[in-house]
RNA sequence: AGCCCCGUAGUGUAGCGGUCUAGCAUGGGAGACUCUGGAUCUCCCGUCACCAGUUCAAAUCUGGUCGGGGCUACCA
């Protein structure tokens, strides 16, 4: 993966350079990304993506893709695969380093158990309600369970039949032995273990009781030799006890670093919510093109480089931030402007003929696939005395500054002919058709005596048109930050983000373009063929549009 | 209210005591160029939250104030 910027440098890096300086790991560095399998990834798990196998990669050491799989009543299979998919579709390779949290339940049993001798943990009996009231508040300090002196031996016995499922859910739980007035939270003794008889996808049957994050995680970078952990800002709170546990067990401990999570403008991004939409059929599935997933933005047509080229750009920090919608775009446009060929299709057709070419006139042209990119080639696009333009390129009665046709001018059909409108054909005050003169000296586009044409139209030739469902996507929401207005996220979804037109006219060469392949419908925008496709149907999704200055005066 | 974290242009960041009349990107504005009103190029748009110290010198160090965020799940 080469960045094009000189030398990311951030406070993450910084303090991995200050630990290679100090010799800290023998200079090793070992990141992880630790999805709990609940949801599909969205932009925000790209930022950590990038930045655990991207740091990895920098400092020569590896990243390992982990399924913190801790909690059995909200992970599916389906999730575990979507997520590989999706970290291997951005460009990451864990090797041989997929590891799951639920193939160490039985270490992390064991050193429960040591807690427990060394008197540092102790076998709960008050139900969930009571410990949330024994535990106090913000500021009132929490009471000492009755259960918290309970003899070690006690401790061990009941904790083995926890594990043996001899308690109901529910019943007991284990629990840390650290104050229950400490003003962090999360120190209050809090749970390492719940009961929970519940199939688990990895494990089966075979445990009843499941670690809690903060006892589970810690122990899962120390078994996997994580230099860095490298977590989001809300466990900042978490990390005394992530410390603490790893401090009060005879075991490696690695360095928990926080940064702040990836916020959007226009969009949401807690799985919880995505989940939502997805299970209120508000979107078509966790892959709507119109989701913040990484499947939703592949299927959208946004390379995985441009994400990539996103999440370098917007940096780490921890300063909470809300990021533009618009600089994700910026990367989109930027990447597929380089990379994309382009080709020409109508989206709202309307019909020309060219007066002064025969009926059965057919003529190849020969146009650049990418005038960003001369090593792309060329390829032949059939013209004929009748076309398509779009639509909205023809005004009868133009407003100043309109480069386009109306009666009695001249434009430019791309690659083409120079052509005057010299008649519009109306049926009840439609325009159905426009015939137009072109000047056949003028072949391939140039202007015989050099005359200045301002416009150029894309047009695609009747009877060779190939027939396409465009669908066309603007953002889900009308709103920068849904949840920070009035009433339901949900209440601001924009009703016209999915716009799906029918009878679309593209040039015959776009019919030969795989499933995923991204192209330019030239002055439309960027283009994918979309799965949905079938040998009769083609279905063809805008990734974005071109940026548009004409739309920006119109605006004015 | 207790604890933790944060505060540089509209947005996101760089900056690690002088080389900062604060760099870059995005965004916005103006123009040039152009067979995509695309791309490209040029120019314009910021008194580092505030106050007090330390220092010859502070965006950078210290203290305080103000502002923002997080934490009271047998979720992660």
């Amino acid at each position: 993966m080469e960045g094009s910027d000189p030398r990311k440098t951030d406070f993450i890096r910084e303090i991995i350079d200050e630990d290679i300086r100090a010799d800290k790991h023998g200079g090793r560095v070992h990141t992880r990304f630790p999805p709990e399998p609940n949801g599909y990834l969205h932009i925000g798990h790209a930022k950590s993506i990038c930045l655990n196998f991207g740091i990895a990669e920098e400092y020569g050491g590896k990243c390992n893709l982990r399924f913190d799989d801790t909690n059995p009543s909200r992970e599916e299979e389906e999730y575990v695969e979507s997520i590989k998919e999706d970290v291997k579709w951005l460009g990451f390779d864990w090797e041989d380093r997929l590891y799951f949290a639920s193939d160490y339940f039985g270490r992390m049993y064991d050193l429960s158990v040591d807690l427990v001798r060394n008197g540092n943990a102790y076998v709960d009996d008050l139900t969930g309600e009571e410990i949330r009231q024994y535990r106090g508040n913000l500021t009132t300090p929490g009471r000492e369970s009755p259960f918290r002196d309970r003899p070690v031996e006690e401790n061990l016995d009941l904790l083995e039949r926890m594990r043996k499922g001899e308690f109901k859910d529910g019943e007991k739980v284990l629990r840390a032995r650290i104050d229950m007035a400490h003003p962090n939270m999360n120190m209050r003794d809090p749970v390492i273990y719940r009961i929970l008889k519940a199939s688990h996808h990895n494990t089966g049957d075979k445990w009843c009781i499941y670690p809690m994050y903060d006892w589970a995680h810690g122990l899962e970078d120390s078994i996997e030799d994580i230099t860095h952990s490298l977590c989001t800002l809300e466990f900042e709170n978490h990390r005394p006890l992530y410390d603490w546990f790893l401090d009060h067990l005879d075991v490696y401990h690695p360095q928990q670093i926080e940064f702040a999570r990836l916020n959007l403008t226009f969009t949401v991004m807690s799985k919880r919510k995505l989940l939502q939409l997805v299970e209120n059929k508000l979107v078509t599935g966790w892959n709507d093109p119109r989701m913040p997933t990484i499947s939703g933005m592949r299927r959208r047509g946004y390379p995985a480089s441009s994400i990539r080229e996103f999440c370098s750009r917007i940096g780490v920090a921890k300063i909470n931030s809300t990021i533009s919608f618009e600089l994700l775009e910026h990367c989109v446009r930027e990447d597929l402007n380089r990379t994309s060929p382009r080709s020409m299709g109508v989206l709202d057709p309307l019909k020309v003929t060219i007066e002064n070419l025969p009926d059965d006139h057919e003529d190849l042209m020969e146009v650049k696939n990418n005038p960003e990119d001369p090593g792309a080639g060329t390829r032949s696009v059939p013209f004929s005395n009748e076309l398509f333009i779009e639509r909205s390129d023809f005004l009868e009665d133009p407003p100043r500054k309109f480069f386009r046709l109306s009666p009695g001018k001249e434009v430019r059909l791309r690659n083409a002919y120079l052509v005057t409108c010299t008649d519009v054909v109306k049926e009840g005050g439609e325009v159905v058709e426009l015939i137009c003169r072109a000047d056949l000296d003028s072949r391939g586009g140039d202007a015989p005596d050099g005359r200045k044409v301002k416009g150029t139209l894309h047009w695609v030739s009747a009877k060779h048109a190939v027939e396409a469902e465009v669908r066309l996507y603007g953002k889900l929401f009308t709103v920068e930050d849904p949840l920070g207005v009035e009433g339901d996220f949900t209440d601001h979804l924009d009703p016209g983000s999915l716009n799906v037109l029918n009878g679309c006219k593209v040039e015959p060469s776009v019919r030969e373009k795989r499933v995923g392949a991204s192209f330019q419908f030239e002055r439309l925008g960027y283009f994918m063929i979309d799965p949905d496709t079938t040998d009769d149907r083609l279905v063809i999704n805008r990734t974005i549009t071109l940026r548009d200055s004409w739309a920006k005066i119109q605006k004015k």
